[in-house]
RNA sequence: UCCACGGUAGCUCAAUGGCAGAGCAGCGGACUGUUAAUCCGUUGGUUGUAGGUUCAAGUCCUACCCGUGGAGCCA
């Protein structure tokens, strides 16, 4: 192998430092104090006095103040540094020091500015903005500095969930997109070609985990899922992640247990590694502490006798509404787990509850705060002639499942699953009042783009 | 799909049926410690679309289009 003709330089040492490096460093007591660095990004924000400019500077790890002093920089530099439009390209050398006065406590002092690339005038101004503006710019709208820190939440929740249950030992298997047919006959799908035939979008990864639990013993999916509901509430998505683990031999206690232990972790991340973040978007991280294991548990018949009492006006049999669930939290600091449903209002694969055939072993998390359902699973039906008996009905079409059955005649076991709702998750998280924030690009009833 | 509300400057919003306005952004200027800086000046309009009532319509009427919030569905 002939050599190389340039000496090899690292990734990491060819990108140079970042914002959150210098801070880091800079901020600690006894840390190093003027360090030079170069850094590339964009105008975030400029305010100006005279021979001296406040620049807000982005360069993707964050944000920092860089302060431009006229007779610090060469002319042309202060002159760019003046006049460039905002979110334009540019790339400052300098020096960062702790600075009380700034920002996050510290500044850049600028020895050169330059203009990479210019922006035109941008759209987006500090000041307050309709949802909708937003939304057609939301390309833009993902740089400012609350949507910079819903990114980062986003990120550490997806992580914290992978962290936390491969520790438990769990296979990621995901499952697929395009489905011959509706899993459970009960949301719309969407419907689209498949070269000469019909497919449809996935609306959940479940029955395919079961098949990979019966491998690996306990596996997860996490994904995109579809619903052509017509949904126009803050709590949905016409796209939305979900996380789905399910396990071979847990019952419905195994995987409460792993809802509070998955839920609890992620929250103590946030806490530990994205404070920051969740303070810069004004959320009181007071109700996040107090969530610990273990969850208040009732089933749905407690629920119904709470609800009598709260005159929302449930009917007994009925699934719960909106106000219902506010209902249910209102008064809890920590999720709401309800277990044992009525058998006739959930889907057909739930496991019948001992001595009550009439309610199924499935569980449904309330998060506290408003923020509704996070979690919904169940326990499923490991004999394969009930399961048949289900499928029928439900009116299912049976040569469908032909490949689901086989799971329970070639060694079936008691197993478990959920789903989690990673935007419902991140609101409840971040304290959003709209789910739309939580995904970097909302697909919403009527808004396909960008 | 149903219910409620809305559409006026680039943005956020005002305007008893009687001259189309403000703040911010933009543009020009002042300012060496700003924190959504401040101060002075200034550009900017087919009032969602079509029709109707009226001496006169942003305003009232009809239809349509687009959007927002909620219900149901669920994560």
């Amino acid at each position: 192998m002939p050599a190389s003709p340039t000496p090899h330089v690292s990734w990491k040492d060819r990108m140079g430092p970042t914002l959150d490096g210098l801070r880091r460093a800079v901020t600690t007591e006894d840390g190093p104090s003027g360090v030079p660095a170069r850094l590339r990004g964009w105008l975030a924000g400029r305010r100006s006095s005279g021979r001296l400019l406040f620049l807000n500077f982005r360069d993707g790890s964050g944000f920092a103040q860089v302060v431009v002093a006229k007779n610090r920089v060469p002319p042309e530099s202060f002159e760019a540094a003046r006049a460039c439009p905002l979110e334009s390209a540019v790339e400052i050398s300098g020096a960062a020091f702790a600075d009380a006065r700034a920002p996050g406590g510290m500044e850049v002092r600028a020895e050169a500015f330059a203009v990479i690339c210019a922006a035109e005038p941008y759209p987006i101004s500090p000041k307050e903005h309709g949802a909708q503006f937003l939304l057609d710019h939301r390309h833009l709208w993902l740089r400012s500095k609350r949507q910079h820190a819903l990114l980062r939440i986003r990120d550490e929740v997806l992580h914290s969930f992978r962290e936390y249950l491969r520790e438990q030992g769990f296979v990621c298997a995901d499952t697929p997109i395009f489905t011959p047919n509706a899993c459970e006959g009960t949301t719309t799908l969407f419907e689209t070609q498949y070269f000469d035939r019909r497919a449809y979008l996935a609306q959940s990864g479940q029955l395919y985990n079961e098949a990979v639990a019966l491998s690996v013993g306990r596996t997860y999916c996490l994904g995109p899922t579809f619903r052509a509901e017509k949904s126009k509430t803050r709590r949905h998505l016409i796209e939305f992640w979900m996380l789905e683990p399910e396990v071979a031999w847990a019952e419905l206690d195994d995987i409460v247990a792993l809802a509070e232990g998955l839920i609890c972790h992620t929250v103590e991340r946030l806490l530990e590694r994205r404070a920051l973040e969740l303070e810069a978007l004004g959320r009181d991280l007071a109700p996040l502490r107090r969530i610990r294991a273990p969850f208040p548990r009732i089933t749905y018949d407690e629920a119904g006798e709470i609800l009598a009492g709260k005159g929302t006006g449930f009917t007994l049999g009925d699934d719960f509404g909106a106000p219902d669930e506010t209902a249910l939290t209102e008064d809890l600091d920590r999720p709401l787990v309800i277990t044992h449903f009525p058998a006739a209002i959930k889907a057909f694969y739930m496991e019948p509850a001992p001595g009550r055939p009439d309610r199924v072993l499935g569980l449904d998390i309330i998060a506290p705060e408003g923020y509704g359902e996070i979690v919904g699973g169940s326990q499923r039906i490991h004999d394969p002639g009930l399961l048949r008996r289900r499928i029928r009905e439900h009116r299912l079409p049976e040569d469908a499942f032909s490949w689901y059955l086989d799971l329970r005649r070639f060694g079936s076991v008691p197993h478990s699953g959920f789903g989690l709702g990673i935007e419902r998750f991140v609101s409840w998280m971040a304290g959003l009042s709209h789910l739309r924030e939580a995904i970097p690009f909302p697909r919403l009833l009527y808004r396909l783009s960008p």
